[in-house]
DNA sequence: TTTGAAACATTTTATTC
DNA sequence: GAATAAAATGTTTCAAA
């Protein structure tokens, strides 16, 4: 099932399988089934396999957030004060709900995250109330994203 | 059903039913429906309302890139010649399977990109034969993702 | 808006090839 | 691996409250 670099084999129509439930977790089965020409159970037992392999990591129902008045997305670079403050200001990053995503990164900063606000106003609030005044962080740079023209998955 | 500023309102029973869907896409109404002690037909009646509202952006099944043999995960920021050739770039990047988010920003640069590659080399050859070559893009700043320890939605 | 019930469709399992 | 079939479960619609 897997190769010797632990990556798994997934034949065609794994692939066309994934493919139609990445663009729409709740799509049926048996629909799918009709689609690519194999039976429902077949699929089924394909997608228990693929669950099992891990590849598969669940799925989620897509919120637009512009609809519930979230409209300023925005990345911020934040530099720590020393190395060791790093997990401990994670830590307070994910009491942040604004925050959405977290990473260690090379480079200027120790950690880019992502946050969402519901306006610049919000935006501020948190920079200033929330992230700034976390143990160890020294600096921070924003940026804004204006528009986002490109959101997706890896390609099957 | 809008207010004002064009957002929604929605109860706590959207909410409960939203937590379950946007953690799991394909746990049944009905069982929801039990959790909360409701019918599974004022559920389907809910989400019919959400999806029309456009709070619902549908569904997608998530899948592991780790398992796919994907493990070097990297923001990009571009420098862009002239403010004119953006969408142009953009059209471009859309080509790059590899490009998975692309953000016109402000700040430093003119687009802030993330792409996930299989390796080092892999996001090597991403940068210097697709990403460089790319009409107008001067210049660009690239920041590993060493780890991601936060990866969620926005909090109902 | 909610419910319960009927009609319809899908999921899941066992069996067989 | 895949197909079929049968049982269990889920979805969808609608009339009534």
């Amino acid at each position: 099932m897997k190769s010797r670099n632990d990556t798994i084999k997934i034949d065609g129509i794994d692939k066309k399988i994934l493919r139609f439930l990445m663009k729409d977790a709740r799509k049926p089965v048996l629909e799918i089934a009709r689609n690519i020409g194999i039976s429902g159970a077949a699929i089924h037992q394909r997608l228990r396999k693929l669950e099992a392999s891990g590849l598969l990591a669940g799925s989620k129902f897509v919120i637009n957030p512009k609809v519930m008045g979230y409209t300023t997305m925005a990345y911020i670079g934040i530099f720590l004060d020393k190395a060791m403050s790093n997990p401990a200001a994670v830590k307070q990053l994910e009491k942040i709900p604004e925050v959405l995503e977290c990473h260690y990164t090379t480079g200027n900063w120790s950690i880019l995250i992502k946050v969402l606000c519901r306006d610049n106003e919000h935006l501020m609030q948190v920079l200033n109330k929330e992230i700034q005044r976390i143990e160890g962080v020294s600096r921070t740079e924003t940026f804004i994203s204006l528009a986002q023209q490109i959101d997706r998955q890896i390609t099957i």
